[in-house]
DNA sequence: AGGCATTTGTCCGTATGTATG
DNA sequence: CCATACATACGGACAAATGCC
């Protein structure tokens, strides 16, 4: 391998800490083959050389990543990646939202963390194609992959419609089930829309990110089978642990 | 609205320097309505004290950001916004690589910038249903929105089953048009992988973006109507620029 | 015109963080 | 560990341009 190749990754007076762009180049560098078989790195040394940097950057580089879990340094031995492995979330007609971690034999599983009534903001009244201020429910969600958080999320729902909706979604635990419950049996998605940001303090919080990760944002809406929108819901994915899998044949699983 | 609201976006020794943190936030919060109508935005002293910074940690992510052609400042009157228009690109079954910018209004273009016959290697031909290393023709190009660079990609195809599709390519400057040319009429997206990751040099250079930016990376694979693979295309999009949109009813438009 | 408030532009000094050797 | 250089962040003060009364 030539000797500089990382290099060009970093770019200096950007605003961002070398040691941070270190960080998120070895990260980023973990899933593509950075480490060998054994999943060891470089010595810090070789790292400094193929960055372009002082070993000192380096070892600040590394000494965030064992601090965040990603990395194992060992005296004497080596630096080890500790590799917990990127989950892919399918997007189909049929998306549910926890059984697509399932399919990949991971434990994946959503919390409900509150579910509440209040007044439709714009971008929810649009959606829901509802009148501004109507009143919905708002429920917050994270889903984990793994025992670990990978994903928050904040649905709306029209509680015209659904008056019984939050009681259901808090007592069966399900959107489906809940959407059951209050007679209607199925529903498709309809659109999806993908943006990415840096993640907020929140997301770090919540997701156990580190400052400076990235999010994959989709705000994706559901309709009943008579093409009426029934669920809207923005999804905040750690983008170090998520792939999105768009799948455009497959009807998706239950 | 509250004074500090977006206090709670901004981390201290996070390895990101303050300023372009707020350059990003507030860059993400242009198309969330940060400016008024009129595209002008809160001054200096409001958003430094929104942001719990001083004035002129404000000012070095203002003056990056009117570096960058996204701001422009006029001394006395405020700051306004220049650019607010983010392009969607839609991802259907018959995604086809310029038509989904032409459909907003937006002059949308694709530049060919090489193409080269290579050796596939283990990803390629995993995509392509190849042996490693066979002949694959790898194609680079750059996706223009707006007479902006917003997207750029690489493509491999099959060098054994469309041997003039180089050529063709070349001389007609469309994949469909080559491949029509090859002898294959049709063609559909079979899947997409969409992850997201920090620019690297290159995506800074070619896309025009800040060091630091977000790229938007999809892994496609095209079928033929047969159900085999014909191309493999990884494409790198501006987060800034770029929202991705999946439509899973629409057939698309050619 | 003048006067005034608002807002961006520029300068100073100082403390802390980052990077090198 | 140390010393050095540069980037980042803060606080204050004042200049310059704009717009409104």
């Amino acid at each position: 391998m030539a000797s500089e190749t990382l290099k060009s990754e970093i770019e200096r007076r950007s605003g961002v800490a070398l040691w941070r762009q270190i960080a998120d180049a070895i990260r980023a560098g973990i899933s593509s083959g950075l480490g060998d078989d054994s999943g060891k790195l470089p010595p810090e040394m070789e790292l400094a050389k193929q960055f372009g940097v002082n070993r000192h950057t380096v070892r600040s580089a590394i000494s965030a990543l064992v601090n965040d879990g990603i990395l194992r340094a060992e005296q004497g031995r080596g630096t080890f990646i500790i590799e917990p492995n990127r989950l892919t979330y399918p997007i189909s007609k049929r998306t549910r939202f926890s059984a697509g971690m399932a399919a990949q034999g991971t434990t994946g599983s959503t919390v409900l963390v509150s579910c509440d009534r209040v007044a439709a903001k714009h971008d929810v009244a649009e959606a829901l194609g509802l009148p501004l201020d109507a009143p919905v429910f708002s429920a917050r969600t994270v889903g984990m992959g793994d025992d670990i958080p990978v994903s928050r999320s904040t649905s709306w729902y029209d509680a015209a419609r659904f008056p019984d909706f939050a009681k259901q979604y808090q007592y069966l635990g399900s959107v489906t089930k809940a959407f059951a419950a209050c007679g209607l049996s199925d529903y498709v998605r309809h659109s999806t829309i993908i943006e990415a940001y840096h993640a907020t303090v929140d997301d770090v919080r919540i997701m156990r990110l580190t400052p400076g990760a990235i999010v994959l944002v989709t705000h994706a809406i559901n309709h009943d089978l008579k093409g009426r929108p029934i669920e809207y819901s923005k999804t905040r994915f750690s983008a170090d642990r998520i792939n999105l899998e768009i799948d455009m044949n497959e009807e998706g699983q239950r």
